[in-house]
DNA sequence: GGTCTAGAAATTGTCCGACAATCATACGAT
DNA sequence: ATCGTATGATTGTCGGACAATTTCTAGACC
């Protein structure tokens, strides 16, 4: 047998690039806020075309890596975004053909110790962040489009009590492919408004009382009642759950 | 109040032409597999340069919507892999000054339930390959740094039996923010191989006999021994979880 | 007909240079 | 000190170029 040689750069710069810079951010040698050096001087520093710069920065940016601050030109290192992360994992859960079965099995999981966890650690900000989305759901009568993002908010006032970053960017994106199956489930079940307000209410009483066994119960019961609704609704469980409404949807004419 | 007028376009081209390519594929418009014409010609149709386009692209290709084939030339259409999702949702919460705390109550949550489902619902497949993973890991006595991956592919050959993507997603990352601490453990804490062997044969046995209560149950010991290694070990729990040790860490010099 | 091969065409990765629009800064006027 | 302005820096986008590699095409051969 001949010497054996490793198959050598198949990544191309821009990539490399765009490790280079992540490792650093992730190393905490560049630390959030911090402004990356304009493109050329990146460009001159790797000894690589501006174009290449720029590739490598469109692939950190959607990363979250970095970021252009609100109507300022450079980029500056950032931490990924919540909204970024989740809208990420839940495009990759509709594309693995994910079922209303699979998603509200994991709601089952997570939900009732996040409340749980929710009613022991919450602040009164929190409380307040709870409430407001609990009292907004039961005056938002006609609005079904409101109803669903007002619930979507409770679960997620609940996660950010927990004050357990992992428990919240965890049940994100479960957040956001609930919605469509949720919109059908309050249109078609007359009941569904009532029941969710109640389990609402509950859980804010649980919360008020830090009571986190009652948290708990009350949440398991508003996910059962889920599962009721979407049998009542007549929505097929194996059904993939299907996009999240994009705002940006908008194809080039 | 003169007439409102909306901010325009403060979106550049190139992530306009990241979403259009994108919201097809999220649309199932363009399917997996599926060959994504040639750079020169979606400029034309975008009636945009070349270089916008790959920027485009670029952001397309860390989200993992598309991928270039092994040795091809041509992107094609991809779901985004777990991999690529877990590693920027590790990322987010490394960056997010995540604790051991809130990783280790995260698998509380998570894995048990976890457990119970693969018990309900394994193939044999599945049975073996967390048996291969339980086997290496018993055999792995010297390697550290095998023990812990070969400790990660219990849990995730678990998740894999579950049938559930959205469970096996939620958890990769935290099996993979797991990694540093539980190289410490194991090589701080003497008799930390035997018990998290012993709770792997358990394990195994709960999911031989479909037993969803038994695997429940000794997962939950599992990973409240983890806890108990930790302390053991002088792991304060408040401490940031570190960063993966990623082989792409190498500083262009 | 099927298989193989060589040349042609297409495609990507990278580079260079250019320019308008916008942002940051320094500087002078009020 | 505050404001407006000129100047420079930076980004977004464009056009073109070229080598390396892959894909396609058309014969050549069995």
């Amino acid at each position: 047998m001949s010497v054996e040689f490793a198959p050598l750069t198949l990544e191309p710069a821009y990539r490399k690039v765009a490790a280079a810079i992540g490792a650093r951010i992730l190393s905490r040698a560049l630390v959030e806020g911090e402004r990356l050096p304009p493109e050329t001087e990146l460009a001159r520093q790797f000894r690589v075309n501006r174009s290449t710069v720029r590739e490598a920065l469109r692939e950190l940016e959607s990363r979250g890596l970095v970021q252009r601050r609100a109507g300022s030109k450079l980029m500056s290192v950032s931490r990924p975004q919540q909204g970024t992360v989740a809208a990420g994992v839940s495009h990759a859960l509709m594309l693995h053909d994910v079922t209303v079965r699979d998603l509200w099995e994991a709601l089952t999981i997570l939900e009732p110790p996040i409340a749980a966890g929710a009613a022991r650690r919450r602040t009164d900000a929190d409380l307040k962040c709870v409430s407001a989305a609990v009292e907004a759901f039961a005056a938002a009568r006609g609005d079904t489009e409101q109803a669903v993002q007002l619930s979507a908010a409770v679960f997620r006032c609940l996660g950010e009590a927990t004050h357990n970053p992992v428990l919240g960017l965890a049940h994100e994106p479960l957040l956001r492919l609930l919605g469509p199956s949720l919109r059908i489930m309050i249109d078609e079940v007359p009941q569904a408004r009532a029941r969710i307000a109640t389990a609402h209410r509950r859980l804010l009483d649980a919360l008020l009382a830090r009571d986190a066994d009652a948290a708990q119960q009350w949440m398991a019961r508003h996910i059962r009642d889920f599962r009721k609704g979407y049998e009542i609704a007549g929505i097929d469980l194996e059904r993939r759950v299907t996009g999240v409404t994009d705002p940006s949807a908008n194809p080039a004419s």
